[in-house]
RNA sequence: GUGGGUAUAGCGUAGUUGGUUAACGCGUCAGAUUGUGGCUCUGAAGAUCGUGGGUUCGAGUCCCACUACUCACCCCA
């Protein structure tokens, strides 16, 4: 259907892009506190990047991009994620070079995946992310999570979870690894299906798996948090006492994997109960190796990433009403014969400022109020036969009916004094 | 990718065991005497009943396919 967006996409109309337009001026004021500064990167990048990047094993490398030959012949793929864009630019304008950590953040940046939609599940959705490379330092994973709580519950979410786990770096994980499959190994027949494709591919989902059957099976697995280094272990309890000092409610869940292959140490979820069940609105965590990976130097990064229509429809859900900005403050109405005189003024009040409008479509003076009662402008300015003549307006106030006829080159004063009182 | 539900004007719905011009509410537009809105009243516009095929004398109503929406799994924001 030609007038059909394409599964998973979502228009913003006009009538609610106010909403998106608030969460990005909190967001930026967020970031902007803790010195990160905006960065934009193409939509597309070099399917390359993802593979090396993501990981080539990973869900949405194998099945979830949108990958296309362009007419250069090259393999390019929309953006599937934040975060390796934003490292790739790091890399290639040699931000390492300058004063580290470098820190950025990208809003509302449209994120690709070809996923079968539904719930807050899109084919594109939008995300906040935020990335700080070249610091080692657990307080900045801990100010990140900061961040993204406190931007949350400003924003009036509730049962806001925060859950942390550590998976190790590449020193200990693949300890961990070989102990977990030890301990699966004579249990896989047990297993169901997936949770065996799971343990080929990344054995660590198999303790998410949600089955009764696998759950009790994995009980008693070992615990990544057993077998971490001791450059993991400290970092990880850094990161716990930081968080700790901040008063903000968290808890570890050694379950939590994230579907990404670059994360080392932290990873971390945002989590909301809501009656639908629970929603993760920001996940993120360290990829101390990702740099290194795409073929710059050895330097660790830490970053996350929101989906700003989850974070909507939370908000929507709680019933968190975001003020919608009038779309006029003072709309002009006028007799037949006065439209120029209309049109000056809507000029002149817009010139000082004034989001002010008139009637387009030839229509009564009835049918103007009408208009301008549905917009929901304050103020009416009209013009008749007798304002043109004297070159005066009357000014009303929509709400309580008051009036006031003054010259038309005092519109704008006389409007200001209105609405202030 | 697998499975369930849904598909009637812009939105929300009704449509009885298949039977002549598909109904209602909201919204939109226009009127209710000459320069004024939110209430009320009146009227108008607006639907090839998701698309395509089939059964039938006849289908919005039954059957099949496709598509979209939606929910669950998987995975994720």
């Amino acid at each position: 259907m030609l007038t059909q967006a394409p599964r998973g996409t979502k228009d913003v109309l006009p009538t609610e892009s106010y909403r998106w337009q608030f969460l990005e001026k909190k967001m930026r004021g967020a970031a902007a506190l803790a010195g990160y500064r905006e960065v934009r990167t193409p939509v597309f990048e070099h399917t390359e990047l993802f593979a090396r990047g993501v990981g080539d094993t990973t869900d949405i490398v194998q099945k979830e991009m949108y990958t296309f030959q362009d007419k250069g012949n090259r393999s390019i793929t929309l953006k599937p994620e934040g975060t390796a864009g934003a490292a790739r630019c790091f890399l290639e304008s040699n931000l390492y070079a300058d004063a580290l950590p470098c820190k950025m953040y990208y809003l509302s940046s449209p994120i690709f995946r070809y996923e079968a939609p539904q719930s807050g599940r899109l084919r594109e959705h939008h995300q906040f992310g935020m990335e700080c490379f070249g610091a080692q330092d657990a307080t900045v994973d801990a100010e990140l999570i900061l961040l993204a709580f406190h931007l949350l519950d400003d924003l009036g979410v509730k049962n806001l979870s925060v859950n942390i786990n550590s998976i190790g770096c590449p020193e200990c994980r693949p300890k961990y690894h070989a102990a977990l499959k030890d301990y699966l190994v004579p249990r896989l027949s047990g297993l169901c299906e997936d949770c065996r494709n799971r343990y080929e591919r990344n054995p660590l989902r198999v303790l998410d798996c949600k089955k009764p059957n696998c759950q009790a099976l994995v009980k008693d697995a070992p615990s990544m948090l057993d077998y971490l280094c001791e450059d993991c272990r400290a970092h990880f309890e850094q990161l716990q006492d930081c968080l700790q000092a901040s008063g903000i409610p968290f808890r570890i869940d050694s379950r939590i994997v994230r579907g990404l292959d670059y994360y080392t140490k932290t990873v971390f979820e945002l989590i909301t109960s809501t009656k639908d069940g629970n929603l993760t609105v920001c996940g993120g965590g360290r990829y101390d190796h990702l740099v290194s990976q795409l073929g710059g130097p050895d330097l660790p990064a830490v970053g996350f990433g929101m989906g700003i229509e989850r974070v909507l429809m939370l908000l929507d859900g709680e019933g968190i009403v975001i003020p919608r900005p009038d779309q006029y403050e003072v709309f002009v109405t006028y007799m037949g014969g006065c439209r120029m005189d209309a049109f000056r003024l809507v000029q002149s009040l817009r010139a000082q400022g004034f989001r002010a409008d008139m009637d387009h479509c030839s229509r009564s003076l009835k049918a103007q109020f009408k208009y301008a009662n549905k917009t929901g402008a304050p103020f009416s300015a009209t013009i008749g036969e007798e304002e043109a003549q004297a070159g005066t307006v009357k000014i009303k106030n929509m709400a309580t009916k008051a009036e006031k006829t003054v010259p038309q080159a005092e519109a704008a004063e006389t409007l200001r004094a209105m609405m202030e009182s």
